[in-house]
DNA sequence: GCCGTTTTCGGCCCGACTGTTTTCAGTCG
């Protein structure tokens, strides 16, 4: 059995959480929380880097203890630390943590004094009212065990980040209708253009006397007031998802913007900085003891700890901090950048709009060329395209070249990456293609090895342009298959090809890491709307917050080229 | 458990809200 980040990421995890239970030293507990986040974010896998005799005490928040402790895992697909914490502690005891209002503290106490070990013993003592006879329990918070135990499991887990939209948009305009407010953001992860939300952070500034928490706590969509204070409140929307809500004083803008925007991760590392330069940091601002220096716009936040502007994007501690001290935060991509979209259909396949409202719509986007590639023809559900369907459509769009003014239409294909690596139409066909978008749409069960080999040997046709959404998971939905990405960036990078990020919002695939991990090899990636209709290319911001998420430049995406440009890249070494 | 321009020990980010408390512990972000 292959060992991957994420399972020794888990290992971590649990490891973590009953250390917790047991009442371990906070800071030893946060060592295997950020070890597992390390490893889930690195990119490349560890595995390898065992096998290779890599020293990952380079990794950061990675020690003698834990290096070894990856070795065993990988060796032995053990860790014998945590089969020591099993033979003191029920494993199931660590679910419990996962109840809203249970901690580790009081998860002890029901373990020590109830001898509750599962959820459902948990329910039974919540039924006959044993928790509330607990010291540091009480009738209230029985109560509200209880009524977590009714929701748990039906877990309201994290939101696409374009369903998020549509209940953040329509709360921010409702808040900004308050009377007395000033300013209103959103915060958090979703401010950090990640893929997914767990909920939405707003900060708001308001004059004195606005009734800001009443307005928010009473908005029609609120199914529930978790918690409301002067300055903060809580509640779950109808749909489950979770509002945090915080007002802070106008010169106090900059320091809860950028505490709240986070990541926790990012947050705690600049505190430390400041804390090196004899500052506290908080959501009010920083402080030279009790004086103000700070904390009025972000920009001055790090200033104060002699850092230039950091984007939302790269705040996940993965490195920003150091390359803004050495001056090599990159100038991210942004959506103004694209020149083209390089992935789309038409009703030709599985589109719903002909290629001329496609161009209109691109156009209309400010882009200047847009590839039409419809799905090629072993792909029937979608109306795959045979070589004579094709021929047709190309020589549509030369007809259609000819009237178009202001963007330019590209001759593709989204063509299906058959088991072996061989492409879904005929080399003469292809050859007369702009692009050529290899995608692979079945068999995604194969194992690493083959899959991996499969898109190795379709990279190397001489056709082949762009590898469509290079791992394809669909979010939430289904997991990507497994392959060795690092082997296929390094292939893109041999061959000449492009890695697409992938803009629709169940897609949004490359993934940042693996983003970063091209930029770092060399390897342009095509930021592609994949629309099936004029309305599809507003996903394209979608793709741009990923690509920012991956460190990812103008100069790193395809698309940001103009035709010339671009079609000099397309010229290929065979 | 990690880490080091205060370096092999002694630190490790900081505050709001709730409930069970008579001044604070627990949880959460």
């Amino acid at each position: 059995m292959p060992v991957h980040n994420a399972d020794i990421a888990a290992i971590f995890e649990e490891i973590a959480d009953l250390l917790e239970i047991e009442g371990a030293n906070t800071f030893r507990i946060r060592a295997y929380h950020n070890a597992a986040r390390i490893l889930q974010e690195l990119g490349k896998d560890v595995r390898t880097m065992v096998q290779k005799g890599e020293d990952l005490t380079d990794l950061p928040g990675i020690g003698a203890d834990l290096a070894g402790k990856i070795k065993e895992i990988v060796d032995t697909g053990r860790c014998k630390a945590l089969d020591d914490l099993h033979k003191r502690m029920p494993p199931a005891i660590a679910e419990l943590l996962k109840i809203p209002g249970l901690g580790p503290k009081r998860v002890r106490a029901l373990y020590r004094e109830l001898d509750i070990q599962t959820v459902e013993q948990l329910r039974r003592a919540v039924r006959n009212h044993r928790v509330q006879e607990l010291p540091g329990f009480g009738e209230k918070t029985e109560m509200h065990i209880a009524d977590a135990l009714e929701t748990h499991g039906g877990g309201a887990g994290r939101y696409k980040r374009v369903t998020a939209d549509e209940y953040a948009e329509a709360l921010l305009d409702y808040l900004s209708r308050v009377p007395g407010i000033r300013r209103v953001v959103i915060a958090g992860s979703y401010r950090r253009a990640r893929e997914t939300v767990g909920d939405l952070d707003i900060l708001t500034t308001a004059e004195a006397g606005s009734p800001v928490m009443p307005r928010f706590i009473e908005y029609d969509e609120v199914a529930e007031v978790l918690s409301h204070g002067a300055t903060r409140g809580s509640v779950l929307l109808r749909c489950g998802l979770q509002v945090d809500f915080r007002v802070v004083p106008e010169e106090s803008y900059g320091a809860a913007l950028h505490y709240f925007t986070g990541s926790k991760a990012h947050s705690i590392a600049i505190r430390r900085l400041g804390q090196e330069l004899g500052l506290k940091i908080n959501e009010y601002g920083v402080f030279r003891g009790e004086e103000r220096v700070a904390g009025d716009t972000e920009e001055s936040v790090f200033q104060a700890v002699g850092l230039p502007f950091i984007p939302a994007e790269l705040r996940e501690d993965r490195g920003e901090i150091e390359a803004a001290r050495a001056g090599l935060l990159p100038k991210l991509v942004e959506l103004s950048d694209l020149k083209g979209d390089l992935h789309a259909h038409t009703k030709a396949s599985d589109g719903h709009n002909t290629i001329l409202e496609m161009a209109e719509a691109a156009k209309s986007r400010g882009l200047e060329y847009l590839a039409i590639t419809e799905h090629s023809r072993r792909l029937t559900v979608a109306h795959g395209l045979d070589p004579l369907r094709l021929l047709k459509q190309m020589d549509e769009i030369d007809r259609l070249n000819e009237t178009l003014e202001g963007i330019v239409v590209l001759k593709g294909i989204e063509v299906d990456i058959l088991e072996d690596g061989g492409l879904d139409l005929p080399d003469d066909a292809l050859s007369r293609l702009d692009i050529v978008v290899g995608a692979v749409h079945s068999r995604f069960d194969l194992s690493r090895t083959r899959q991996t080999e499969r898109l190795l040997r379709a990279m190397d046709h001489p056709h082949f342009t762009i590898l469509a959404h290079p791992s394809g998971r669909l979010i939430g939905r289904r997991e990507p298959y497994d392959v060795d990405m690092l082997r296929i960036i390094r292939k893109a990078r041999e061959r000449g090809c492009f890695l697409e990020l992938n803009a629709n919002p169940e897609r949004l695939d490359l993934v940042d890491t693996h983003c970063k991990m091209a930029k770092d090899e060399g390897v342009l990636i095509s930021l592609n709307s994949d629309a099936h209709s004029t309305l599809d290319f507003g996903n394209l911001r979608y793709a741009v917050g990923q690509a920012r998420r991956g460190w990812l430049e103008a100069q790193d995406v395809a698309n940001s080229r103009y035709l010339s440009e671009l079609r000099q890249l397309l010229q290929r070494t065979l």
